[in-house]
DNA sequence: GTGAAAGCGCTAACAC
DNA sequence: GTGTTAGCGCTTTCAC
């Protein structure tokens, strides 16, 4: 068993409450009392209980971060962003996979509620009905939500500004591609209806009426971005630039044009999204990169201040990074 | 404040000790008082609350997981296994990030002692004295080790076959090169050392000498990897073949040979490591992975049998999945 | 088969 | 400035 509070008094020859003070450097301790007490409580090895603590605060200072799925690189960078801003604030982080699927995403909340954690963040899983969060939630836990509202659910939301899917069209259209085309999931996952609206308005601001048979809606798999990009690219008159709304779509895209003997910046003019490596490919593939760790960041925080009482202002969306060359901005 | 057992107890009519006795499945207890209490307590919501459980047990279900850098891809597979294994044992996972730094992982070490957690997985830093560990950690806490044993530490260590780099070797020979070369990080950083002399084993036991000024060791970054890539290439003789020993090193090798003006697997075959990318790449790049899912799940697996005091023999080591196609062996 | 009660280690209110 | 004490909600031992 680990030392006590109590066995520290006993050995100081102090009491229980002034170990206390001295521990959390309370009002109402000699000096010379405190520094003894520490030397003792560092002697013995003391630390303190968490479990006991939060027993009694009722605050455990630790946040629930729910995603889809760990192995994602966007899921990386937003751990990370979580992970760095709940250290800074003394707390720690439970981390649980959904598997999007929207069964294992409320086992997990169910999990972290019953840990009395002090916010949770989550990543909605792209299907099924959120409204058991109405139930399962304990009234009042600050909840976050990332890149989506969860519909019928009051959160505070962290969203990358998918409007930027902008800028994509923006650099094909100045590297003079007038036919563009576009893969995206499906649009009833509202980052995708966004992102695909957001390239259409940018062709059409230029004056170039998007062609629909150049824009596919699909499953956010490898497999409809690879097989939207065959069809798209084996079309009587076919665009020369594309643009891909999500990572798996991108690897896809990769995966097609290959199938087709064609070569990325080369045949085709394409824009990847969050696919971290874009830079290492021959030529480096331009990619639209979500700010993970700064949503993160983000997310932690807020929930930190509404933890603290403050109500959650409506927030910023955080802007894309475009990257044309590794780490270089386009 | 949520529900405890003693509002269910008297909203039921019977006694604390009734309703755990119903909510524990213990024995004791009649199928009708069960039956009743259940619904009592689903009806107000109640759930234990686990602070208090482990302040009585000692025990929080919890495991922490201290990693080197949370959005490195290796490490998304290493946290889901570990993940999974913890789910499926009814365990949380506490995830912190060191940053391959020797001074936050030891802060990271004391959180989570500080929150009683069963055991922790250590992804240890690449330098610095982990000795700080035997006087921090709780006598007989579970500790496992992820690719390195802990120099004068005792735990259970898993890791990947390292000497699996041979099958690298195989390939190349087996596609005609003779004349083949690697890149590796610090030959202090163990992994690095064993699979260097995976590679020269294999070449030697071709009847091929290992030509020194093919081979590179230093810093496992990007930076050292493209450098390396762009001297070893540039000799008057240089190899026909080259070998990536961990993931920063190949893309700094993908970033070198772009830097030359040449494409990998058409101008120079090269193998990488851990760059789960590789099959996007054309021509597909070779690629070694380490298993992270599998190293998580087993490490997490031997953590808890640990817990139930098991005394952790030998681990075996988990085999490098060589990929020349995406998702498929070589 | 059910109930009463002690105590895990800490926090916080209060007495001296 | 320091000490005493009552719980937080749960687990577990022991009576009945």
């Amino acid at each position: 068993m680990s030392v006590t509070l109590k066995q520290v008094a006993s050995d100081a020859g102090v009491s229980y409450q002034t170990v206390w003070r001295a521990l959390h450097d309370a009002p109402g301790i000699l000096p010379g009392t405190r520094a003894h007490v520490l030397e003792v409580a560092s002697r013995l090895g003391y630390r303190r209980n968490s479990a006991a603590s939060s027993l009694r605060t009722s605050r455990t200072n630790t946040i629930g971060l729910v995603v889809l799925d760990v192995s994602n690189a966007f899921t990386g960078q937003l751990v990370g962003g979580v992970e760095a801003a709940a250290t800074a604030a003394g707390c720690s982080v439970l981390l649980m996979n959904s598997g999007d699927d929207i069964g294992r995403e409320r086992l997990a909340i169910h999990a972290l509620t019953g840990r009395q954690v002090d916010g949770i963040i989550l990543n909605p899983s792209s299907k099924g009905d959120h409204s058991y969060l109405l139930r399962e939630l304990p009234a009042g836990l600050p909840l976050v939500s990332i890149n989506r509202p969860i519909p019928g659910v009051p959160s505070a939301t962290v969203m990358s500004r998918h409007a930027d899917v902008a800028l994509a069209a923006h650099l094909l259209l100045e590297r003079g591609h007038q036919r563009i085309g576009g893969i995206f999931g499906e649009r009833a996952n509202t980052p995708f209806h966004y992102r695909d609206l957001a390239l259409r308005r940018a062709l059409k601001g230029a004056g170039h009426a998007p062609q629909p048979q150049w824009f596919r809606h699909g499953a956010n798999t490898v497999a409809f971005g690879r097989q939207a990009t065959r069809e798209i690219l084996s079309l009587p008159v076919g665009p020369t630039g594309l643009v891909a709304g999500g990572n798996r779509l991108t690897e896809g895209m990769l995966l097609g044009l290959r199938d087709l003997g064609l070569r990325q910046g080369i045949d085709v003019a394409v824009v990847g999204f969050d696919l971290r490596y874009a830079g290492l490919l021959d030529p480096p593939m331009p990619v639209l990169l979500q700010p993970g760790h700064e949503m993160g960041q983000l997310a932690a925080e807020t929930l930190l201040s509404m933890r603290a009482g403050h109500t959650a202002n409506r927030l910023p969306s955080l802007p894309l990074q475009f990257e044309c060359d590794p780490g270089k901005a386009c």
